[in-house]
DNA sequence: CTTGCTTACTTGAACTCTCAAGCTTATGCC
DNA sequence: GGCATAAGCTTGAGAGTTCAAGTAAGCAAG
């Protein structure tokens, strides 16, 4: 037989509550602003926007799928439906990628760069809004190690990875 | 003729998009995972999830449509679809307002509550691993009060509530 | 060189979300 | 009462996301 309780879960304390209400408040109102904001005055969702950010910024604005999904934090899954639409807007361009030929690179069009040019400063203005004015600078210094410490801790690293016994 | 220019923006310093990034990393990760954790443990998405975990502290576990809604920072639109699938899954039930014809109480059924009894365990850990077992007491204070500012930024107060001379 | 495992990416179906439109009941005003 | 407007909620269609499954190309071992 089996004697053994399920420990009793070591609950939220109050303060604790307070943070992870404020937390989900605080995340899911951004976002939702964000992806109206975007919708309006760039025609696609914040996560689309970020794509398009990503490959603004990187050599020759291109980069393969399985980076870029990567540096978004999304399923390459969702980054071909994603790139899929782009495309069709033609803010993005395929390419086969020359050494790989299981690759593909998603290419920034001039159009994708102009629509970018277009909509940066009201999506920073909102950003902005939301966030850095309303915060000291010694808010905005915690904000981001208290982030950075969580994404550590969340980061998809290879399962196994870090388990050398496995090898 | 228009000559005026727009003024160039203020774009992010070094330090802001630093914690930007790292806010919209965190961010991510986190929802997507316990996005993962309650559809594999609880057979529902997070938001869902929050849903009976409101209703669950309710009165007579009980709450109006619009009232809920509000409490979960999502459209009303989104909650009936919300509501429409949690019903199917008899966890939530839909009751006429007594006081009020038009109005929809939602109620948590029996099962709602015990689906959440079984499951906010498992939930409490992965939140608790994500942030509470990484950050320092003072930095849980921190967040707290950074995401109370935020969200009340954000607050979609009644569109023209705070603009008396519209009235 | 072929067998088997892995990596890169795509696809389709089921599900969720958004947005606009619609129905019903309440409320204020004449 | 009768009318206009507002509030409460739902609905359907289109867009986005997820998950599992599928194709194709690299890679390593014998």
């Amino acid at each position: 037989m089996n004697d053994e309780q399920p420990p009793e879960p070591r609950w939220l304390t109050t303060e604790e509550q307070r943070t992870w209400r404020a937390y989900l408040h605080a995340t899911t109102l951004l976002e939702d602003h964000l992806d109206r904001q975007l919708q309006r005055d760039a025609g696609m969702p914040h996560i689309y926007y970020g794509l398009l950010v990503q490959l603004s910024q990187a050599p020759r604005r291109t980069l393969r799928m399985t980076q870029l999904a990567k540096d978004a934090k999304i399923t390459r899954s969702r980054l071909s439906h994603a790139i899929a639409r782009l495309e069709k807007n033609g803010w993005v361009r395929r390419e086969d990628c020359p050494s790989d030929k299981r690759g593909q690179n998603a290419v920034l069009t001039d159009e994708g760069y102009g629509v970018l040019e277009r909509t940066a400063p009201g999506h920073v203005a909102a950003v902005r809004q939301a966030i850095f004015d309303r915060l000291s600078a010694e808010q905005v210094a915690q904000l981001g190690e208290i982030m950075k410490v969580m994404a550590e801790g969340l980061q998809p690293t290879d399962v196994n990875a870090d388990l050398p016994w496995l090898r």
